[in-house]
DNA sequence: CGGATCGTTGACAGGTATCAATGCTGGTGG
DNA sequence: CCACCAGCATTGATACCTGTCAACGATCCG
């Protein structure tokens, strides 16, 4: 299997105004003679786990529309470990801070199989610079950038590991109008919480033996009354 | 002596073109033109330390440029502690999350005595709307949201507490361009690094002891090469 | 079947939260 | 003017939590 496929490019409104989640992407607001500045094609990709959507520092010619799956932002440690500083799932946007010539500023690696919209940067910073119709969903995509950053902070880095993880998984659950999420591994809860991957371990197998999470496969489903108690 | 005292107000290009921090605001790149956009004043204000530019979910008119001194963007947690999520200095805006229509999403608490330039929301998004020359600062200013709080969750939320308590020094060491800078009390250093105040009072005092920081009233100077050594 | 990867569990040392007491300092009112 | 108070900083003692090092089980795949 290859770790990427791409299964169509379109260009311009030829395509995205029939996509089935227009309401959630970046070019929700977009009027028809919007799309004639978009010069490039937009392509749909899907990629695979623990492949990469790019590179810190590398230099930026696309963002990624999220379709579906899951996609960690990492940055490593000077001592060789890595914190997971966001994740990101249907209708956000990979590589945002890119835009106006700046590099990426993380490794985006694919953590649930996902498929992608990739869309060239010339082309959102033409229609930005030519149409008031974007500014809206840009700015939505630079507020959910600052909302989750703080949950990150104010939820999920407070706290002992017990609350930590509780809290991790209770963000997991509500992130996905499914009933079942994506667990992951014990290596990445400890790099989103700051925890060592032993004792993100310990908590995950204590939950389970106290029925508080299930998992079936990779789906997981959880207690939500129950891990609420856990406060501290 | 009040908490706020406004110094000036003017309108449009009356004054924003003789500003002399002009190329560190959000309104740098705005051509003389643009500044026929701006309907209402901006006014110039003063805040002591522990007043509040503004609070969480309150609706939200204005945003703030600073001038001077540092705020706090904090989050109060279920168990009424508190997170500080940013530290803003000169250059940056605060709450510019509150732009569409949306509420602050923190309180805004004056640590250092501040000067402000309070910009009516409603003139921000009427130039955003009708000229292309904001949106370059504004995505810059969003761009620094996303590297703070990456900093905050990459590299002061890592780590054991002495790690922690080194690289906050080094961080508001070299956020200013003065030789010291402002040294937070120790409660405010516990909600920034997610540690007791007793655990960054006894850092902070050991860091003294050694000759790592030296403190003269509120001005702080650090031994950079010491601290650097405190990595884990 | 064996190896690789991931998850689980144990033992233990070290770090941090917690509770508590004591300095320190600037401001206020008698 | 000075004593007092409130708020902040410091320090100590202790229990608990988490990191560390290590071993072992489970699962998948070639």
């Amino acid at each position: 299997m290859k770790a990427i496929t791409i299964n169509q490019a379109w260009n311009g409104a030829e395509k995205c105004d029939q996509c089935p989640i227009r309401h959630l992407v970046l070019f929700a607001d977009l009027q028809q003679e919007d799309f004639s500045q978009l010069h490039q094609p937009i392509n749909d990709m899907d990629f695979r786990a623990g492949s990469a959507l790019y590179q810190e520092n590398e230099s930026a010619q696309f963002v990624y529309t999220i379709r579906s799956g899951m996609v960690k932002l990492i940055r490593y440690l000077p001592n060789g470990s890595y914190r997971i500083v966001r994740l990101l799932q249907l209708g956000d946007l990979a590589g945002i801070e890119a835009l106006n010539g700046s590099k990426y500023q993380h490794h985006a690696v694919i953590l649930q199989h996902a498929s992608v919209c990739r869309i060239p940067i010339e082309d959102i910073e033409r229609l930005n610079f030519n149409s008031p119709h974007l500014y809206k969903q840009l700015t939505a995509r630079w507020q959910k950038v600052q909302q989750d950053a703080d949950i990150w902070l104010a939820e999920l880095t407070v706290g002992n590991s017990k609350k930590r993880v509780a809290s991790l998984l209770m963000y997991l659950a509500n992130s996905t109008a499914n009933q079942s999420f994506f667990l992951p591994s014990r290596e990445d809860i400890g790099a989103i919480l700051a925890i060592t991957t032993e004792t993100a371990s310990r908590i995950i197998a204590e939950f389970k033996r106290l029925g508080y999470l299930k998992t079936e496969q990779q789906n997981a489903f959880i207690n939500q009354a129950a891990l609420e108690k856990i406060n501290q």
